[in-house]
Order: C-alpha cells, then structure tokens, then sequence
DNA sequence: TGTACATCAGTGAACGCGCGTTCACTGATGTAC
DNA sequence: TGTACATCAGTGAACGCGCGTTCACTGATGTAC
C-alpha cells in the first residue's frame, strides 16, 4: 500500500522499510544487526549502506525515532501538576520500557551520538519534558535534583523490571509497583526516624 | 606467589585465575568471552570448560562475586538509621557501580539463573540488606514500597550515569548528585504544588 | 516523441574477525599394592 | 621403596555461526537534447 509494488530493483522507500523493520524485530526480541535488518527487510546485506552510513547511523535513528515515541507517550495528557500526576508520568515510562524493552535499551542503553542530530535533539527534547514536569510539581525544590531524582526512580524501575529484579507479575500489577513506590517516597519524610534534617 | 610456579601443565589453580582475569578484564573495559578470558590467563581456549560448564556459568560465577562485593560495601558502616545514611547508601551503590561498570551490568543487567546457588543466594542477600535498611529509617511506610522506591531511585542513578545521560564529572560531583536528588525527593512532599495527598 | 547518457539504488561475492563448543588427544598427578 | 595404573587437567585442531564492511558490478530511473 504505502509501498507501491514495484519492479523488484527499487525498492520505493527502502530507508523508511528498514526502519520500520528493525523496530518490529526489536519488539519481536530478535536480534539486532545490519544484516539481520537487511535480510528481513528482503534486501541484499550491503543494500543498507545506501541509506546508513553504518550500523551505528542506524542504531541512532532507532533510538531518536523511540526517543520521540515515548516523548509523545508522556505528553500525551496536560503536563502534570500534583505528585499524584508525576507518579503517572513514571508508570508512563515503566509502561514504555517494559512494552518495548529492546528499544528502551537502544535509547538509553549507549552514549548518544553527538553526531546525530535528530537524537540529540529527540533526546534533549525528553529531558526537557522530564524537568519541566518535575519543577511544576514541586516549584520551591532544586530543580535539577528533584528532575533527576524522579527520572532516576522512573529509570531504575524500567530497569529493574526489565531484568527481572522486581516481581513482574502483569502490566497492571507492574504500574501499581511504580505508583506505590513513588507516593511512599515522596510522602516518606513524615514517617522518618529521627534525622539530622528536620525540613528546609 | 599466591599461585605457585608448577610446571606449566596443570596450572595450580585455574578456576580461581579465570574468575580473577575475567574481573580484571571487566575492571579494564576489556570485552567479555570465554576465549578471551582464557587467553589472557594463558591457557588454551578450552581449559575453562573443566572447571565451567559454558559461559553463562563463568558469568554467573562473576556476577555472584560482584554482588558478595557491592554487599561488602554497603556493609561496611552500620545499618542506616537516618534519611541522610540511606542517601549515603544510595551513594556506595552508584560508586559501585561507577568503578566497575561492566561487573555492574553483568550483575544485574540479565536475569538471574537460578541454577546458579551461589548467584541466588548473592542476589537475596543485597535484596535483604536493602529492604531492611528502608525499613530501619523509614519504619512506618510500606516497606515493599519504600524498599523499591530507594533501589530503584540508586539503580537509576548508576544507569543514568554510566550511560551518560546525566553530566558526569568528577566521582565527587556524581556522589553529590545523588545525596541531592536522594534528599530532594524525601523532602519533596513539603514543597509540593496542591495535591489530592494530604498526608498518611 | 525518441534517443543518449548520467545518476543512483540496488546486487552478490568476498574479506577477516571472534565467538562458543565438540572432539580425540596427552601430559602430570597421586594412589594401591 | 618401586612400579602399574586410574584419574584428571590440560591441549590443539576443527566445526559452523553471524557479524560489519569493501568492492566491482548492474539494473532502473529520469533528464537533456
């Protein structure tokens, strides 16, 4: 359909189809690779360089396309504005690691390649998102340590459930996990045993 | 010295060398095989297979090595009591895991066989030490929750950092990058914009 | 409208690489008599 | 104390694999006259 069928030599839009093709297969759990790619994608294993300088040009394009996916998965509602919303955020997140686990590990999983423009920019435009969220909700806290803070919780539990470190069980049990986690330590301070820091 | 000089033949203690150069060889960045490993122990490419079924088991080995490590570390002091111990152990953690990144992904970045005694009972010791750390200063929130959240939120920081995403510098300034973010998010609740929480 | 030709997107054979694992083997060790 | 032999820890050649990348090529497209 979007690809017209056409004389076999020319493929139409073979850098549009690779893409295409190597997200499916890492949302399959297949193994990623230039031929691998190629080979899906029914095309000989050299036909990529035409489009890809190298396997690496490639993995960024990914991960910016992933990168832009899950921005738009978090923007989806209005920006959140109460901790009940950002611990949202965070299972909006999780959701997105654990729906596509291989391309979280492609977007996060490496140093971004300065040299790839729509990646940097795709990634900047998250971390902006990620800070500006986390200021609106907490508008007197240091900005960038409460950012990191949540992005970091947000992270560590993609993380930890990706590699089985956390009882899984289904999606739904997996979001309440996040969601518990979050409101307990963000309302932790009221339960604290005695400290050394009584407030700001 | 700790290995004698016998004749080249039988080795003394081989097993005990390939875990030591396979660590060295994470420690160095060096990738990862059982070739290379037994290459660089000196011996030829199959001599581990005497004393690892494959190479998942000699990986398995290290990861239950490095686990035992990271809970010596975290062990070291007493047992947190206040929210500013636990942010220091968030701290040891992400250090950890800083020093020796690619031991830290082969610790956690797969999931655990469970076949592997040595690797389990690891696992559940870190897994104990960190439930009852949150527990000990935080005694009155729920203490699944809290233990995740505080994980989750040092897990994060470690991939964050090891991968780049969050602006490196010196260990120090990472080390206060997660005391922060740590007592940001504790504290958050009192800066909090209107919220549907009002408190436990 | 028809032909010549430059451009470009594919092909397919080949390169060298390192990997995990198997197999039949051999050299050293230590125990039983 | 000396010899026979079982055990075991190594060797080294070989297997088949998939990878990224190069190279010279060829088939299709579209533009200029």
């Amino acid at each position: 359909m979007s690809v017209p069928e056409k004389s076999s030599y020319h493929h139409g839009d073979l850098r549009a189809s690779l893409l295409t093709t190597a997200m499916r297969m890492l949302e399959a759990g297949e193994p990623f690779s230039l031929r691998a790619v190629a080979r899906e994608a029914g095309v000989s294993p050299t036909a990529p360089y035409r489009h890809f300088t190298d396997r690496d040009a490639l993995e960024s394009a990914l991960a910016a396309h992933g990168l832009r996916d899950l921005n738009a998965d978090l923007a989806r509602g209005p920006l959140p504005s109460t901790p009940a919303d950002l611990a949202e955020f965070a299972v909006a997140y999780v959701e997105f690691a654990m729906r596509r686990p291989a391309l979280f590990r492609v977007m996060f999983g490496n140093a971004c390649d300065e040299g790839s423009a729509e990646r940097v920019q795709a990634a900047a435009a998250i971390h902006g998102l990620l800070g500006e969220a986390a200021s609106r909700v907490f508008p007197d806290a240091d900005a960038t340590a409460i950012a990191s803070a949540g992005w970091a919780l947000a992270h560590g539990m993609a993380y930890l459930h990706m590699d089985g470190k956390l009882p899984a069980g289904s999606p739904g049990e997996v979001a309440a996990r996040v969601r518990d986690a979050f409101t307990a330590i963000v309302g932790a301070s009221a339960s604290a045993a005695p400290s050394t820091h009584e407030g700001a």
